[in-house]
DNA sequence: TGCAATTTATGACATGGGTAGTAAAATCCG
DNA sequence: CGGATTTTACTACCCATGTCATAAATTGCA
């Protein structure tokens, strides 16, 4: 398992790059300025992804016409960002957190079914590893 | 009930001296400096106040030593960083980000209770009063 | 081959936020 | 009262990010 150091912070405007790439892969300039889907210059998408490649968070290939593909995953991201936010928004504490999301969002039934079974395997895991 | 609009997004910083009014509640600026806890210039502390004071997020009372006070709710100010996580780590469904947090961090057997209760309360309520 | 289209490299400018210095104004106190 | 201290206003600078234009390099194709 290659060790990956973290990514860093990703901003807003960075994540939707990000996403874009995750979602449609390995992806030339063109493609990527199509693939956001919205009306922004061609060479914004192109300086914001060479901004991405510094940070390391998205490699660009060597052959002709380039593809820029995201280097990180997004689990890394998310992991990242969720770990920002708990400490935030609830001082490292994840239960008002999720108390937060239960509440405020109107989550239907199969949601909370899913939840329900989130919550069972976390308790079984716990049970079994403890860690 | 007056409405409020929204509050802006707030940066890590700004969180950071948020975190400290809603904990200390109106505080002087001295107070606030000293309640930052960390080496940071006083009038650093001076600049980032003023500029939530123009943002709205904090009030600053006219009486001689003023004081600063939060004037948005932690939940409200969550509440939109959240929705912006959601959106950006899971595209708008809540399932796995929570997913996400239980697997990521180890809850102890009572933070797995809390949510437990908390997924049964969600339960009922959508039950009751259905949406 | 040679021109047009595409791709890439650079440079530029604005805004927001973090940091802090300087100086003016207000307040405290001997 | 008048100097010392505290508070406040104002200014400045830097970096990250979002935006894009211009121009050079490369490639495709007639």
């Amino acid at each position: 398992m290659t060790k990956r150091r973290k990514p860093p912070r990703l901003s807003a405007g960075e994540m939707e790059i990000m996403q874009m790439l995750w979602r449609e892969g390995p992806v030339t300039l063109s493609a990527a300025h199509a693939g956001l889907g919205r009306a922004i210059g061609y060479t914004t998408i192109q300086t914001r992804l060479n901004r991405l490649v510094e940070k390391k968070v998205v490699d660009r290939t060597a052959d002709r016409p380039a593809r820029y593909v995201a280097a990180v995953e997004p689990a890394e991201v998310s992991a990242r960002h969720l770990a920002l936010l708990v400490e935030r928004v609830s001082g490292g504490s994840v239960v008002p957190l999720v108390a937060h999301l239960v509440r405020d969002w109107d989550l239907t039934s199969e949601e909370i079914a899913q939840l329900k079974k989130l919550i069972a395997q976390a308790e079984r895991n716990s049970k079994t590893q403890r860690k």
